[in-house]
DNA sequence: GAAACTAAGTATCATTAAGACACTTAGTTT
DNA sequence: AAACTAAGTGTCTTAATGATACTTAGTTTC
């Protein structure tokens, strides 16, 4: 049998294939607030429940995981997040009552204003702030995701600035100050904090401030590639 | 319709799922290299190529996709690896000519002397230099695959003791020391990797020690997770 | 319009961990 | 016994964060 003879016969042949999903773990920052984006489940199994936003690969949709992921976030939120990064994959027999099944997670983040329309006009899906979603009855194994998705957010905001797309394209540095402590759990110092970043050239000032009470702050935006940067050093816990 | 009634009909549905692989990126350390276990492939497709270990889920065996990989490996080496870490998702139409594929590929670690008998009776199945490995060429994407765990092993190593899973369950330091230096690819400073592994307590002296030369070393082992322990400063590069 | 207030941003010293490199030590070989 | 070799240590320098007090730029209050 030559090659040709033996993929057209594999085609045909039934397999007992795991069911394989993609979802994400989208996380923003809203009323000092780190969330994370959930819809309720208006299918079985695990009907009614808040879950993952999500679904099934689409093999004629979808040229890659990611895109699957993109085309459901875009779906749910209306917009693609700048931020998107592969987490981790959950497999096993007993995770869906469908049967074997694989998820392929992901984490992204996103400015709050910028799919916030879109959301409020559907009442199925829903930012959550992280605390509660950890008390609340997650479909399937999605709160290990999200569990998981948060440590790995912790790590990255204690030796890189990626935290800094749950915000707009301007920003202030306290404001991002705040979203890494927020994150983190645990107050930073502010020069320590400040230091780095500047030392790494990784914000450009937009010339721009903004006030609300105190002194004024100066409003920055993100150089190219300053995401994948990376401290050498951690800051500490 | 009820849940139960939904399950049962969705499992009789013939669905368009991808195929599922697990893939293993088998690390070890001989002649003083970096070596890779790979086996050439005995049947369509990328038939005569080499590539990774590994292979399909099986619904009715795995317990879970880690589960599938170590039977797997246990089939290609006869062990099961003291180290084995999930690395990263490849998904696509086009990655395999039987159709839109997924596989999850794992890193893994092991002591060459561990599974030196099985392989070397197995004339498919080999350890190559992760140099020549590079230039080889691999079926699938699994180029891709070894070069992204290569990539995550050197960070290991600047930040971890990781790496000491490729070597027995005694070691010296110098022998330690030499592993992080081929996988990074650059000399370091003697001093700095002792202190820091001493101030971490991440090694325990088993009193005995080996000579070859010059003054001999002292044996170690590792302690109880060890492995999971980050230094908070990366080693330069 | 000046003083008080608030939060942004800076200066500076202490601390910690790595880099560099010379030195000592414990065995083996000649 | 001297020379040799590689293991292991001492110590000073360098670099980055921690801690904390201070200055500055606007707003609010009287």
């Amino acid at each position: 049998m030559n090659e040709e003879d033996y993929i057209a016969r594999y085609k045909k042949r039934n397999f007992d294939a795991p069911l394989v999903t993609v979802d994400a773990v989208l996380f923003t920052y809203h009323e000092n607030t780190l969330k994370t984006l959930l819809v309720k489940r208006s299918a079985y199994p695990e009907k009614g429940k808040w879950a993952l936003p999500g679904g099934f690969v689409s093999e004629s949709e979808d040229d890659g995981l990611e895109a699957t992921l993109i085309r459901k976030l875009k779906e749910k939120t209306g917009v693609i997040p700048p931020y998107v990064e592969q987490l981790y994959t959950f497999g096993g027999p007993s995770r869906d009552r469908r049967g074997w099944s694989i998820t392929v997670a992901y984490t992204a983040l996103i400015a709050h204003q910028s799919c916030e329309i879109s959301i409020d006009t559907v009442s199925d899906v829903n930012w959550l702030p992280f605390s509660k979603v950890c008390q609340l009855p997650l479909a399937f194994d999605h709160l290990d995701i999200v569990n998981r998705a948060h440590e790995r957010l912790v790590q990255k905001a204690l030796y890189s600035i990626v935290p800094a797309y749950v915000l707009p394209e301007t920003f202030t540095l306290p404001e991002l100050q705040h979203v890494h402590e927020v994150i983190i759990g645990k107050p930073l110092q502010k020069k320590s904090f400040r230091r780095r970043i500047e030392q790494a050239n990784l914000l450009v000032d937009t010339g721009e401030k903004r006030a609300e009470k105190g002194r004024p702050a100066a409003l920055y935006r993100m150089r190219e590639d300053s995401a994948a940067y990376n401290f050498i050093r951690n800051l500490e816990l």
